[in-house]
DNA sequence: TGGTTAAAGGTCAAAAAAGGTCAGTGGTGA
DNA sequence: TCACCACTGACCTTTTTTGACCTTTAACCA
């Protein structure tokens, strides 16, 4: 990955996965200094790569002793289902967004590498765009999406 | 054979040989470089010498940093698979087809039980039904299929 | 205490850096 | 001659990177 956003996210993820408690706090200057980069590619990083589809969650402080915070979100609990399943997905989901899901949803284990490969060629825009305009191709791959989850949480109950 | 395109074909094949992982990634303008020809000459090359039915897979990404990615993929010309993935082309599928292709895909042991579990509820007429007629939804589901299958080939090789 | 200032971070648009598409040209073999 | 394959160039889309300008907040000082 030669770009710059890449080995920004490189990074943080690899902070964040040493770091306690899942949630890191830094300093916006000071991380842009690190990669001698503008401070807004920062930004660019989180609202790209970052995202709560990815499951992650930015919090931030301006002024004097300001930071930002970035924390990994888990689907442990029960509630968290429920999110992803209203909030997240809603009615309408981008192929990009679907790709997102997924990955955060392998990222959890709640998916296997496979499984994700499989259902992302299924929800590929290349494939449904071809029978769905804009408008529809998100509706029904936002309905799948809930019926795979759906599946899954029945397979679970079964193993 | 001496065009540019069976140069250009020849050089990727040879340093996919000598790839790990059966896959490489290279940029497109440096590539056009090399053979001092157009880029879109490079597009060419990819889509009539590296199509899914020749066994191979092309993904791309664009912007800075941007790259071109060749996989191999796990079967040759002569393989069931191969055959199945030509038969489904411009087929239809209805839904209780794709389920007995995916109970036979699951005896095969090249599905898992819950690989299949997940595709048919994404492949129910209850979902699709909703956006396509019948016309239609065999069409998307033929298509989808397919998809499937070069998902399993590319999933394969990458654990 | 209250106002000022410096130190954060945020936003947005433009430029740059890739790759994609498509129509058209020209050669070549049946 | 006609159909097909190779090739190019003009134009398009997507993604990244930068910079100018804006907002918020803690800290300091009168």
């Amino acid at each position: 990955m030669g770009n710059l956003a890449d080995r920004i996210e490189a990074y943080l993820k690899t902070i964040l996965g040493e770091a306690e408690g899942g949630s890191i706090i830094l300093q916006r200057g000071f991380l842009a200094k690190i990669f001698s980069c503008a401070p807004s590619q920062i930004n660019y990083v989180l609202t790209t790569r970052f995202t709560v589809e990815k499951g992650y969650l930015v919090e931030s402080r301006r002024g004097g002793g300001g930071f930002l915070r970035i924390v990994r979100l888990g689907f442990d609990e029960e509630s968290n289902f429920h999110r992803l399943m209203n909030e997240l997905l809603g009615e309408e989901v981008s192929q990009l967004r679907a790709n997102n899901l997924l990955e955060n949803l392998c990222e959890e284990d709640i998916l296997t590498e496979r499984e994700a490969i499989l259902l992302k060629s299924v929800f590929a825009d290349k494939i449904i765009g071809e029978f769905l305009s804009n408008t529809y191709a998100p509706r029904l791959r936002a309905k799948m999406m809930k019926e795979v989850l759906i599946g899954i949480s029945r397979a679970d109950l079964e193993s």
